[in-house]
RNA sequence: GGCCCGUUGGUGAAGUGGUUGAACACACAUGCCUUUCACGCAUGCAUUCAUGGGUUCAAAUCCCGUACGGGUCACCA
């Protein structure tokens, strides 16, 4: 076979050759350790989970390396396109706060970085593989395809079009001619040079040694329409965009003998690989990989209806990455994604499953760390698109806002009562006048039969002075509330219950209920603070009047 | 079915032949602190590392079999 008339034959119009183009994409001048990572989504919707795990992954090493991290589209499958995918996928990652170096729109020195725009570059490589006799076209339509796979089950034989079975191999150039003259439609197939018996061994960065089947069979490079296969694309494309380090799912480990032998009949040294297991969910006693049609905490849309910080969800990830980032983070103070050395040996080799529970304990951590105008920043946001009318209520009096979310945050000890966004509404409107006069949505703590309101207002009226210190002010209160047969310490009351109305929690309550209508709130003082007397005296007043 | 990978508590896991009484964190339980709640603190929670066998003075750690789980076998990625 005259591979020099099969290539022409097949592209009579080629642009350019293959060595055009790694002139043009030259080696990228970095650092020895830098890594060239890159996040490849098909665009076919929204970023889940899953895809964000895989992208932070790769984010991060490239960061840390001072590498570049790249975004490349892969849609070469047009059935599977879905409108807007590529714009989905960019604005997600922009929510996501994961930056990439050079991608669509913003552009790089060794794009275009969508595959579909790639078309002629594959050919290029293809043209160089037929010329060497590593590829021929096949003309084999589905049926046909469909047969052979029926007889290889009846046989038991291993299915695929390798071996014997590639019918395609035997084709003479005449029989090639006909074909194209009769306009017959074809792909461009691999001639796989391996034996399925030998084994070869393969170094992957996450999983290690692993023993493989070195690759038989004559997969498809281009398919009918003349764009790439994945195994294909990936391959072309991280030569050509200098990929150091592939980071997928391990669904693909099985085909990285199809990839391994691509790279080394191109003559191309392969990149690093880094298959990374899957996040699953226990449903019952099974356990699954998370789904985006089954799991609402496998869609970012969820952490963005419930205000999970998306700092809380990559400090998340990062411990399921590396479990000691874990310990990092909770025992440093400032504590940065970035300042932590990964390494891919410590990341699990089997599937980790996916707890929402902790997450939210890390975000709680997360938030309790932020200062109080931090907060109010990230906040804001959130509630200008969910609930403007909250919105509205905390941009208002931001000062005031600022104070409240400044509530037991300074000490030793910050609180920790916010796992999300919408916790904070959840745990202060009762501090704005809006809510706490008019709003009958918000959830109200009942007031008991026994409580004492003349108590209270009487001590409002009469003790209360916002100028005390928070000591003066609770040995006052105590003082006060002994006058009418309560108790000064919870103790005291239980170890004498009948020689007292009630204890000072009781009349705490009391104030909550009133002022606050919860039974949960942060230190009093601090919020009387807020109030003021005079609204105080506002709120007490109500009552009255029922 | 062939091939590949995995299996340490409810969860994420540390640990690759001998100071491991199997770390640490989440969850759970109890108690302390406390004006409630959220924290914080203390204690408890795997006599044992899927299972059977082997190697060894010694195994969660090495070898073989079994079970279970996951992945893959497209002109999808």
């Amino acid at each position: 076979m005259d591979n020099q008339k099969l290539a022409t034959l097949l592209f009579p119009h080629l642009k350019h050759t293959r060595s055009y183009y790694e002139e043009m994409y030259p080696k990228r001048e970095l650092d020895e350790k830098a890594m060239v990572t890159r996040f490849a989504p098909s665009p076919t919707g929204f970023i889940h989970m899953g895809s964000l795990y895989a992208s932070f992954v790769s984010y991060v090493y490239a960061h840390q390396s001072k590498g570049i991290f790249y975004l490349r589209i892969e849609d070469t499958d047009q059935k599977r396109e879905v409108e807007n995918g590529i714009e989905n996928i960019i604005s997600d990652l922009k929510k996501e706060d994961i930056l990439f170096d050079e991608g669509p729109t913003i552009g790089g020195k060794y794009g275009p970085y969508i595959q579909s725009e790639r078309k002629e570059i594959y050919e290029a490589f293809v043209y160089d593989l037929i010329l060497k006799g590593y590829a021929y076209p096949a003309f084999e339509s589905k049926k046909e395809l469909e047969q052979l796979r029926k007889l290889q089950e009846k046989e038991k034989k291993r299915i695929g079009y390798y071996g014997k079975y590639a019918k395609g191999r035997d084709l003479s150039l005449e029989d090639i001619q006909k074909h194209l003259e009769n306009k017959d439609s074809y792909v461009i197939r691999l001639k796989a040079n391996g034996n399925f018996e030998d084994k070869f061994e393969f170094k992957d960065c996450i999983k290690g040694k692993i023993l493989l089947p070195s690759n038989d069979m004559d997969i498809v490079l281009l398919k009918q329409d003349g764009l790439p296969t994945y195994h294909f694309a990936h391959v072309v494309d991280d030569y050509l965009m200098r990929t150091t380090h592939v980071v997928r799912g391990d669904e693909w480990l099985s085909s990285v003998p199809v990839h391994l032998q691509l790279f080394r009949l191109l003559g191309v040294k392969p990149p690093k690989y880094a298959h990374i297991a899957p996040l699953t969910k226990k449903i019952g006693e099974h356990v699954r990989k998370l789904s985006k049609r089954y799991d609402k905490e496998c869609s970012m849309s969820f952490y963005q209806e419930e205000g999970i910080p998306t700092n809380a969800i990559k400090i998340y990830l990062a411990t399921l990455l590396n479990t000691s980032f874990e310990d990092y983070y909770l025992s440093n103070q400032p504590a940065s994604i970035l300042d932590f050395n990964f390494t891919w040996k410590k990341m699990s080799v089997g599937g980790s499953l996916f707890d929402l529970t902790k997450l939210l304990f890390l975000s709680r951590t997360y938030m309790s760390r932020l200062t109080a105008e931090a907060l109010y920043q990230e906040i804001l946001p959130f509630y200008r698109e969910k609930d403007p009318s909250f919105y509205q209520t905390i941009t208002a009096d931001a000062i005031d806002t600022i104070r409240i979310l400044n509530v037991e945050r300074t000490g030793k000890k910050p609180r920790k009562d916010f796992a999300t966004y919408q916790d904070i509404k959840k745990h202060t409107w009762y501090m704005y006048d809006t809510y706490y006069f008019e709003d009958k949505q918000m959830p109200r703590a009942l007031i008991k039969e026994e409580y004492d309101l003349s108590l209270v207002t009487c001590y409002f009226k009469e003790i209360y002075d916002v100028q005390d210190t928070k000591e003066v002010w609770y040995e006052k209160l105590k003082e006060y509330i002994e006058k009418y047969q309560y108790a000064r310490t919870v103790k005291e009351y239980l170890h004498n219950p009948g020689k007292y109305k009630g204890h000072v929690g009781d009349f705490c309550e009391m104030i909550r209920v009133f002022l606050f209508c919860s039974l949960e709130t942060p230190d009093i003082y601090e919020l009387l603070q807020i109030l003021t007397k005079a609204r105080i005296l506002k709120r007490l007043d109500i009552y009255k009047k029922i």
